[in-house]
DNA sequence: CCCTAGCGGTGCT
DNA sequence: AGCACCGCTAGGG
């Protein structure tokens, strides 16, 4: 239930989706499950276009390793609560710096939960603006990734993260 | 390095 | 209600 839109940028061509109240996702380029195809309602034409210049620009320096910037609203309500508290301490993380799955498991007061943290992490629908690839195992390593983990990697590169 | 046990959220049945 | 699956962690060889 969204309008989907193409950002076609030199790494290949991303998928944004919109619904009335914002964007609910993000795909990577030739991702391998495609989300279902736009219906439902979508958002005015006017805002649709405003929000769709702010997703590109941030996305675009995400990809240069720079804080994104402006966000267009973030649509999380097929989220569960606990996804969207997950989702919420990563959009806290800055550009460059790195938590680990215990680290957000305590901040939300679940020292036991590193695991479901990462189960949440993987469930986030907005890759790259909302920044999974900076959380890291403690145990040092990359940890797993819902897409590609050379990306992972890379952004991470991207971001002199430690 | 490996292995194992314990963990909590989620989705399926 | 039960159960298997995980982007984890701590502890022990």
């Amino acid at each position: 239930m969204a309008v989907i839109v193409p950002i076609a940028l030199p790494e290949g061509v991303f998928l944004a989706h919109y619904s009335p109240c914002g964007l609910c996702g993000l795909d990577w380029p030739r991702a391998k499950k495609p989300r279902l195809a736009d219906q439902g309602p979508k958002p005015a034409l006017p805002r649709l276009r405003l929000w769709h210049h702010q997703t590109r620009q941030a996305l675009r320096r995400v990809l240069a390793g720079e804080p994104a910037g402006r966000l267009p609203p973030l649509d999380v309500s097929a989220g569960t609560p606990f996804q969207r508290r997950v989702w919420r301490q990563l959009r806290r993380i800055p550009t460059g710096q790195t938590r680990t799955y215990a680290w957000i498991a305590a901040v939300l007061r679940q020292p036991r939960a590193a695991r479901a943290v990462g189960n949440a992490c993987g469930a986030n629908p907005i890759p790259l603006l909302v920044p999974c690839h900076r959380v890291v195992p403690c145990a040092g390593g990359l940890g797993g990734f819902s897409g590609p983990l050379a990306w992972k990697k890379r952004l991470l590169e991207l971001e002199n993260a430690r």
